[in-house]
DNA sequence: TCGTTATTTAGGCAATTACCGAAATATTGT
DNA sequence: ACAATATTTCGGTAATTGCCTAAATAACGA
């Protein structure tokens, strides 16, 4: 669970993650959205996928990154168990 | 919302808020829960004050250390807005 | 097989973080 | 004013992070 917190602890992560959460994404489509070079970007993947939060899908010469909601939900209720609010309320 | 985040990223500084749930303590009290020197636990606090996570207040010779719930909250609501579960369901 | 596209790995650098011991500051009681 | 206690600030160091460019890898189509 920590390196999870430690994941969502740099914005363009968290940004990352609010991306795949509407429909998953190759690396290259992901890049368009931020200004950074994209070896620092594929670093970002490197600590989501560390942390479990994406998991990815080589598709020919692309690789799809997909949100892992289980493991975000769990964050959420590591989370819950800190801000408050006990219980999960599904 | 950012410095939040940050701060949430060290599990010294998530035991703090956990300990800081349960009742209001100063620093020293917290201190005796962690193996680390006062100096580096005090860099801790800064951090949480930082982020808003925390007040303090002095009393006398001692400074309470108090949760902010409602920035809690606050984060609560921006991390569901990442792991799913739309709405605040308060 | 060769060239092209997509992505990662390698190498390097500046800034930040986490930690410590020593010293400084603040408050109280004598 | 002084001594004792609680906490922070200072100064330093080792490790990590975030970023970059250049080079390597992987898969495809001609």
């Amino acid at each position: 669970m920590n390196k999870v917190f430690e994941a969502l602890a740099h914005p363009v992560r968290r940004d990352i993650l609010k991306l795949l959460r509407k429909r998953a994404m190759c690396a290259g489509d992901i890049a368009e959205h931020f200004p950074i070079a994209k070896p620092t970007l594929s670093g970002h993947f490197t600590v989501l996928k560390n942390a479990d939060l994406v998991t990815t899908q080589r598709q020919g010469t692309t690789i799809m990154y997909h949100l892992n909601m289980s493991v975000m939900e769990e964050a959420l209720g590591a989370f819950m168990a800190l801000a408050g609010n006990k219980g999960k309320e599904r």
